[in-house]
RNA sequence: GCGUCGGUGGCGGAGUGGUCAAUCGCAUCUGACUGUAAAUCAGACGCCCUAGCGGCUACGCAGGUUCGAAUCCUGCCCGGCGCACCA
């Protein structure tokens, strides 16, 4: 049996923390970046009851990078937190072994203890950024799911109907496109919500796609007799394209990305996108919101792509990429930080391209073709079998590369 | 177990013996436009090179029939649906 220790575990003994009820900011924390509290009354009662709550908040560690879509549970976790509340992270372990049925039909990997552990790590590291894990306890629900017994399963399983399950709106989804959808994915909801049990809390923080499975956990305490927990839910916020932000539409910012990455593709959300930004993803108060929001589109996201790389960065690499950004993009200025290989590495432009890239020699020619590789003076190279000529170039919108002497 | 339908490029989904590297939609990329975008318009969208109406590899896997197959046949694997089984 693999033991699995609780990293950060301040539970017991550690000096107690006054809890804030204070009501402007009980009114914050459950509106502001929110999409559900179910019930609310219950979470109104039990936060202004003045008692350290507990809340916690569950992850797959699929060893996945963290987008800013990521950052708004974890935003909400880190106001539990601020407020004095007692925060429980939990690994699921075990659940990641299971695969989680929200995501399509992903093919479940099973992992080993040692990759759990590393992309615990791996999201500790990207996650720290919005939350501060030594105030939080960490628990594995390994712990309890594996040892459960077959009866105990089915003792648990018998507290929902087939017909619960299906109203789920995936499982009629998948129902009604004749796809498949395996038995063992109508006990993932169980698991992680025997998982509100075991913990014993009061609150449980997700995505709102995580709500059937949040509230199913709601359903076992209750008929297990526990505390009655009550569920708040995050909206998902939409990637720069206007789509669910997914690392499959190629459309997130991610935490980690550099400051002038992040820079760029904040400038490049949808207009309509700069309010919710704002809101949820920012800890402006609700005035300068309101005038950024009267501000010129351009200026309003420039305004809000400082605020976030400052928070993930510094107010310096802010400065730093804004800078960049208008003299590269506004300005049209080949920036001097680019990829760069030797004149006598390659013998031809296009061979340059597909070092410089890391593209294919057909793609490469493509580019000649239709005219995205220009050089310092603005002049297209069309000929992808001319010899190499040292300066910079700037390949389609936003790549660059240079020849060196 | 039986029957039946199906597995095609990042996704959806055409094609049912020969100009099929494969219609089309979405996504992506490029150009124009712009406030960085978006929208719109135009184009591209397997890989290789000596760049040609060239070569190579692709339509679940393995064989086969044919001058020639994504398309026909056989076997296998995987899925949907129906029926049967249900102590």
């Amino acid at each position: 049996m693999v033991q699995w220790q609780c990293m950060g575990f301040l539970g017991f003994g550690a000096p107690a923390q006054a809890v804030s009820t204070d009501d402007t900011r009980i009114h914050e924390l459950l509106t502001r970046g929110v999409t559900n509290v179910i019930p609310r009354d219950l979470a109104q009662k039990k936060l202004s009851s003045g008692e350290r709550l507990r809340i916690y908040f569950g992850i797959d560690p699929t060893g996945a990078k963290l987008h800013l879509g990521h950052s708004v549970p974890l935003r909400k976790l880190r106001q539990f937190a601020d407020l004095g509340h007692h925060v429980i992270f939990l690994v699921g372990s075990f659940t990641a072994m299971i695969g989680d049925p929200t995501g399509r039909d992903a093919a479940r990997t099973s992992l080993s203890e040692e990759q759990v552990r590393a992309n615990f790590q791996d999201y500790k590291r990207q996650a720290e950024r919005v939350l501060d894990f030594s105030k939080a306890e960490i628990r594995y629900n390994n712990e309890w799911l594996a040892p459960l017994s077959f009866s105990k399963i089915v003792e648990l399983a018998s507290s929902f109907t087939v017909q619960q399950m299906l109203q789920r709106d995936m499982f009629q989804r998948r129902m009604e496109e004749g796809k498949p959808i395996s038995l063992h994915e109508f006990l993932y909801p169980l698991m992680v919500g025997y998982d509100s049990v075991v913990l014993d809390v009061d609150c449980e923080l997700g995505g709102s796609d995580q709500e059937f499975n949040m509230l199913a956990g709601r359903h076992l305490q209750q008929v297990s007799g526990k505390r009655e927990k009550f569920v708040l839910t995050t909206p998902l916020i939409e990637g720069t394209d206007g789509r669910k932000m997914s690392k499959s539409y190629d459309n997130c910012v991610y935490l980690e990305d550099d400051p002038s990455d992040m820079y760029g593709k904040l400038m490049s959300i949808k207009d309509e996108l700069i309010g919710t930004y704002l809101e949820v993803l920012t800890d402006l108060g609700s005035d300068e919101i309101e005038s950024i929001g009267a501000m010129h589109p351009k200026e309003a996201k420039m305004r809000l792509a400082r605020e976030i790389v400052a928070m993930y960065h510094s107010k310096e690499a802010a400065t730093a990429a804004e800078e960049a950004f208008t003299s590269t993009f506004s300005e049209g200025t080949i920036p001097d930080d680019i990829p760069s290989v030797g004149r006598s590495e390659v013998k031809n432009m296009r061979e340059f391209i597909v070092k410089v890239v890391g593209i294919s020699g057909t793609a490469a020619t493509r580019y000649f073709e239709q005219g995205a590789i220009e050089n310092e003076a603005g002049e297209k190279i069309t000929d992808p079998t001319a010899p190499p000529i040292v300066g910079k170039y700037r390949i389609g919108k936003r790549q660059f590369g240079k020849i060196l002497p």
